[in-house]
Formats: structure tokens, C-alpha cells, sequence
RNA sequence: GUCCCCAUCGUCUAGCCUGGCCUAGGACACCGGCCUUUCACGCCGGCGACGCGGGUUCGAAUCCCGCUGGGGAUGCCA
């Protein structure tokens, strides 16, 4: 039975590279018919909060991923104590009484020189009666592992194979911290064996803390996972994804405009081929179906916003459903033009799907449905080569119609071609500037086909 | 600095394991054309890559070594 786990900590909201994370696991344990659990990685009590725990609860559901188990590690803290006492019992780990600033210095003074810090076992050879004494006196201490020299631990990376590192490049490692509260390294391993993961899906930045969780399986007798380190993701700069380069949160695109289907699909597509898939546009279920940690790229791979904009279009444009659609643009238009009926938006989006890439480009381009503008700049130098009595005759031929459509638009214009002698294009043109006040933007028979006719008239009136 | 990982168009990738089918394929972006009442959509076409140097081999994008370049780690963050 196939277990892996996504563990998020909430010190905010859930960034994109985690979220591939997230999804790559996910797809994973679908795919093999196994179980998704996701565990809240809250052990830095100074920076988690509730409110980002609940927005990458939210992000994740809202990106279709659903967890079969959930875990909070702040409420594990005493199975934490617990196996730490363990350690410190069997002697793979010690009490040390070294101050933060002493060890802070030595780092720096190593740095300085070039070299790698490590932690010089100060307290490793305290004596028993001396620790008794100096947890009484001393009050502060934190709990190091204590790492075995010159050991060399590999393990094989389901994504990159065989990688050795030599465990004297580090120290030895805290795993208590002086407040009390158990460190990222050791709880996840304690986390990962006892929940039974099989698979620890997770960031190309864990490779090196790797060696060091290898120890305290070892130490504590248990069985280490199987691992995949996936590559990160880079910004347009070629560093690391982070908030310098912008939108980088669910959140972000989620507030933007973004369908989850388009986000989730490209999140795969990053450091995953879809070759065996056939096609670039792929649903969550033919995800989980062709899904293969092989196929995973060993690269790091450069987020484009490009793309997903353009993803996101396709389905904006051909995918989504118009229900679905309307749903989700709803309270985009709300929030831009107040309450709408919801038939007339209905109708709108059935005949304009196809002219935006976002839900905030729809808010923009749908305009003239929900507004009257006043003409631009471009749009009044147009204006001033067109005879005005255009407006006037358009009045009258609208006013005629029973009702608005495309093609009897097109005998409007055609009756005035012939009267007036004016070219259609600039019959089009002026209907356009009135209408919508730009010279850009949906064909505007469809808007005048959807519009109103008293507004289309209105509108109109206002130009003769 | 040290350790680890990586290296095909600007970007995401196919091909690499099992050398010849590669004149290196697809997608985004970009450029041009068509469609057209504008912008877009759509369709057609174009530009564009095996980082460098050595091997191995009849033959290397594919295998080996070195270099260079990039990324990550180096925390009482995760």
C-alpha cells in the first residue's frame, strides 16, 4: 500500500513550487490506488498561524487535491519528547549547553574563512553527573543528535538514483530546540515512520537533510522511505522561485483570475512530461493515470507566466463548462459592476469565452455590457472624421428591429451603406465608438446583439 | 569556500538508459500571412537548441573523463 504525504508549513500562503510538491505526491499516491495524507508542519510555533493553515486547506481543495488523513504536528508534541528521550537514553543524542551566540560566532568566523561550519561536539562528552547538574542550574539546552564520524550514507533517489554524502560535512544537529519544541529534521522523520509513508515525495532542498534523517532512522530503529527529490522551481531569473519574483502564491492566481483545472495543469507540466499523455492539456484524472515518477525531469525549470496565461485561455476558451464559467466569473463581475442577472451574463459569456485569458481580463473586456464609457482618446479622432447623422440613422433602423441579432445587424448597416453612400467599416466603427467607447475590443455585433436595445439606443443618443 | 544535484530552441519539453530511424520533434513566447466591422480566437508558415574540450566507436545529443555554467544546501526555518 503506497502512502506519501504533503507537509506544508503555514508561515504562508502555499507557494506555487509547493504546491507542485503537493500535486506530485498526490498524483503519485492516485495513481498507485494508495493514500494521500496531508500532515501541517507547524513545529516553528513562532511563525505558523491558523490563517495560513485554513488558506492552504482552502488552496489545496480549491485545486481538486483531497487528503485522506490529516495531521497537525504541534498536537504531536509529547510522541516527539517521547522518541527524543529515546535517543538521549540509547546515546544517539545529548544535551548541550553551548549559548546560541557562541555557536552563532563560530559560524561566522568558519564562513570567514572559507570553511564549513560544524558543530565541534562540545558537549558530546559531558559527563553523566556533570548533565544532571547543569539541567539543573543551567536551565537552557537543546538536543543534538550525535553523528557518527566518517559514515557515508546513500540512498537511492527514485528521480536521480544513487547519492552518497559524507555525513562529517555536518555537525551534530539540534532536534530539541531550547524551548522545547522538536525540529523539522527529527519530527519528520518520527512523522513519516509512524504514519507509515511509503514515499517522501518532496523538494530538491531536502536532498541534504536527507543523510542527516537516514541517522535518525537508523538510531531509532526504523525503516527509511523510499525517496524522490524533485527539482525546484526557478523564476525567470534563474533563482529559486520566491516572493521576490512576484505572484507566486495559489492565492495570487487564485485572486486573479485563474481556474484551479489550468493552474493544476500546468503545475504538472513543470518538470513532468506529458508525452505518454499525448497532449499538453490534461485533466486531473488522466494525470493520475499516466502519472510516473520516472518521467520527472532532473532539471530545475523555469516558472512562465506565459504559458499558464495562455493555458488558462484554452480553458477560459474550450475546456470549462459554461456553468462552471459562470460560477466562477460571477463574483469577479460583481465585485467590478454590482449585481447582475444572472441569464444576461449566461448569454454573455456563451458568446465571449473566446476573448479573454483570465476572469479579470473578462472583468475588462466586458465592459460596455455593464457600463457606458466615454470615448478615448483614439476613439474621438475616429469619431471626428465620422458624419454624425450615422448615429441618427442607426437609431432609426435599431428602433425597427423586433430583436437584435448578428446578421440583421449586418442589413442595418447594409440600409445605411446604401443610403448614405458611408463605408460599412466606418458604419461598424462609429456603432463601435458609441457603444463601447474604444475602437478595441468584442465584435460588436455580438455586444449589441446581447445588450440591452433601450441601452444600445440610449447610447446612441448621446452622439446625435 | 565546502558538499550535493543538474545541463537539448528565450521558456517548458521529446529523443539519451538499449549509440545509426535526428536534416533533433512538440508546446508557449516572438515574427509573417490568411480570416475579419477593431482586438482577440482560429488556420497556415517562419525564426530558434544538442554549453565547451577531450576520449570510446565505422558512427555520439545519446557512453566515459575534464572544464565551464546553473541550481540547491550549508539554521535552535521547513
Amino acid at each position: 500500500m503506497v502512502r506519501t504525504r504533503f507537509a506544508p508549513s503555514p508561515t504562508g500562503y502555499m507557494h506555487l513550487g509547493n504546491a507542485r510538491t503537493g500535486i506530485f505526491s498526490y498524483l503519485f499516491a492516485r495513481h498507485h490506488n494508495g493514500s494521500f495524507i496531508l500532515r501541517i508542519e507547524d513545529t516553528d510555533r513562532e511563525r505558523s498561524t491558523k490563517e495560513f493553515e485554513d488558506s492552504i486547506l482552502e488552496d489545496l481543495k480549491w485545486l481538486g487535491i483531497e487528503w485522506d488523513e490529516f495531521y497537525r504536528q504541534s498536537e504531536r508534541f509529547d510522541i516527539y519528547k517521547e522518541y527524543a528521550k529515546k535517543l538521549v537514553e540509547s546515546g544517539h543524542a545529548y544535551y548541550c549547553f553551548c549559548k546560541e551566540e557562541d555557536i552563532e560566532k563560530q559560524r561566522e568566523e568558519a564562513y570567514a574563512q572559507g570553511k564549513a561550519y560544524r558543530y565541534p561536539g562540545t558537549c558530546r562528552h559531558l559527563s553523566k553527573e556533570e548533565v544532571e547538574d547543569r539541567l539543573r542550574n543551567d536551565g537552557s539546552y537543546v538536543i543534538r543528535f550525535k553523528v557518527p564520524d566518517g559514515r557515508v550514507v546513500s540512498f537511492d533517489d527514485l528521480i536521480r538514483g544513487n547519492i552518497s554524502i559524507n555525513v562529517d560535512d555536518f555537525g551534530d544537529f539540534v532536534i530539541v530546540r531550547s524551548d522545547g519544541s522538536p525540529v523539522y529534521n527529527f519530527v519528520v522523520v518520527i512523522d513519516d515512520a509512524l504514519m507509515k509513508i511509503t514515499h517522501v515525495i518532496r523538494g530538491e532542498d531536502h536532498i541534504s537533510n536527507t543523510p542527516k534523517q537516514i541517522l535518525i532512522y537508523e538510531a531509532l530503529g526504523f525503516k527509511p522511505p523510499e525517496f524522490a527529490h524533485l527539482p525546484v522551481i526557478l523564476g525567470e531569473d534563474r533563482t529559486k522561485l520566491s516572493k521576490r519574483h512576484g505572484g507566486v502564491s495559489v492565492r495570487f492566481y487564485k485572486e486573479n483570475g485563474y481556474c484551479p483545472e489550468a493552474l493544476f495543469n500546468y503545475l504538472c507540466l513543470l518538470g513532468w512530461s506529458s508525452e505518454k499523455v499525448g497532449k499538453e492539456i490534461i485533466s486531473k484524472e488522466e494525470a493520475v493515470k499516466y502519472f510516473d515518477i520516472k518521467d520527472i525531469n532532473l532539471s530545475p525549470a523555469v516558472f512562465s507566466h506565459d504559458k499558464l496565461y495562455w493555458l488558462n485561455g484554452v480553458y477560459i476558451r474550450e475546456i470549462l463548462s459554461e456553468d462552471r464559467l459562470l460560477e466562477d466569473l460571477l463574483p469577479f463581475i460583481e465585485k467590478a459592476y454590482k449585481k447582475v442577472d444572472i441569464d444576461y451574463l449566461r448569454k454573455i459569456i456563451k458568446a465571449t469565452r473566446k476573448e479573454y485569458n483570465t476572469y479579470l481580463e473578462a472583468v475588462e473586456k466586458l465592459r460596455p455590457f455593464f457600463e457606458h464609457k466615454e470615448p478615448d482618446e483614439a476613439a474621438k479622432e475616429e469619431l471626428s472624421k465620422i458624419d454624425k447623422s450615422v448615429f441618427e440613422l442607426l437609431i432609426k433602423e435599431i428602433s425597427a428591429l423586433e430583436q437584435i441579432t448578428p446578421e440583421n445587424l449586418k442589413a442595418v448597416v447594409k440600409n445605411i451603406q446604401k443610403s448614405t453612400g458611408l463605408k460599412p467599416k466606418d458604419i461598424w466603427h462609429a456603432l463601435r465608438i458609441a457603444i463601447t467607447g474604444s475602437l478595441e475590443g468584442i465584435a460588436i455585433d455580438v455586444i449589441v446583439s446581447i445588450l440591452p436595445k433601450e441601452e444600445t439606443l440610449r447610447r446612441l443618443s448621446k452622439f446625435v
